[in-house]
DNA sequence: GTGAATTTTCAGAAATTATTGAAAATTGTA
DNA sequence: TACAATTTTCAATAATTTCTGAAAATTCAC
């Protein structure tokens, strides 16, 4: 299986991207293969439409299979591994924001909690004060991903539409009790 | 100046996290003894605590000020450049997410553009499909991002730990209109 | 304008990360 | 169980990124 022209410009810019989404160019070229093909490829025609090695491949499609970005799918009569997405765009999309809160996020918070732990937490340091700012802030954003990460797609796509007007909301409510 | 012994942890964790975050172990350990001292702190100073080249210092410096995450600061009567944090914590990880759309949403967003805007843009292909449907939802994101980074932070943090709140509000208003 | 203080640049070296491909391990079928 | 198909592993190598430090450029006080 060759590559196919029209994918050629989302493969090489995937594949560009890939560092700065968190993986590597070749596991982001893989990424994209996977899913701008409709039917579920192997890793034979993977590695081919790359030209990479079979074990390149094989170890990239663990890297996305981490990342929960992919599933196997068997075909009958056939014992190779087909992969497709393990799921819509956006759920993709929320997945690779939810693996990078897991990598990026959280190491730090329960470095700082445990910092918070240690009685010597000496208000007057201004160290101190920054970890328990920083620290605060974390943990805000966590319990609101989390939250929001639970919310139904469409009820998601309704919030984030509604953006600033949520936040315009917001103001007038504080503009009024700051009157009182 | 050497390295406080209080600050070492932030520092090794900084440096571990940076290139997560999108810079490299040193920027990060920069950034870390920035934000963690109080007093402005100048190159000569940074590159004795961290033990590393002048040289490597003034390019990391370059690096986060690109990042608009710190500041110059002058002293009277001293010629050196001192470096302090270009704001409080907040408004660094607003900065730190603006930035980090700039590299990884807008490049793959003016994409996606530029190739729905070619009148090849088949829609009975699969492809196409995928290419429409991601722009869209980085599309949306985008505004949504620009709307939440305009809102102040007291509105935000309270629309923050609104969180699922906003959603329930949200599932509640949707069942009554399905309702109907 | 001169020159000392300071910062920046960048070629080469060092360190890190990614890739290959052959061997080992695993899997499924007969 | 035997064996062929398939996947995984990993040591060696290649590619990329980061770092150093000396030289060049800049800045500023006199």
């Amino acid at each position: 299986m060759e590559l196919p022209a029209e994918l050629e410009t989302f493969v090489v810019h995937f594949g560009e991207m890939g560092s700065r989404w968190g993986f590597n160019r070749t596991v982001g070229q893989m990424l994209a293969v996977i899913v701008f093909t409709e039917e579920p490829v192997n890793a034979d025609q993977i590695a081919n439409m790359l030209s990479i090695s079979r074990g390149n491949v094989s170890m990239g499609l663990k890297e996305l299979q981490s990342w929960q970005l992919i599933r196997v799918h068997h075909k009958p009569g056939d014992r190779k591994d087909y992969f497709k997405p393990a799921g819509s765009i956006w759920e993709l999309a929320l997945q690779v924001l939810s693996e990078r809160r897991k990598r990026e996020v959280d190491p730090t918070l329960s470095l700082l909690r445990s910092q918070l732990m240690n009685d010597h937490n000496d208000e007057r340091h201004y160290a101190n004060e920054k970890v328990r700012e920083i620290h605060d802030l974390l943990e805000l954003f966590n319990t609101w991903f989390d939250d929001i990460h639970r919310m139904n797609p469409e009820s998601l796509k309704t919030l984030m539409k509604l953006g600033s007007g949520v936040g315009k909301v917001l103001d007038i409510k504080e503009k009024i009790s700051r009157k009182k």
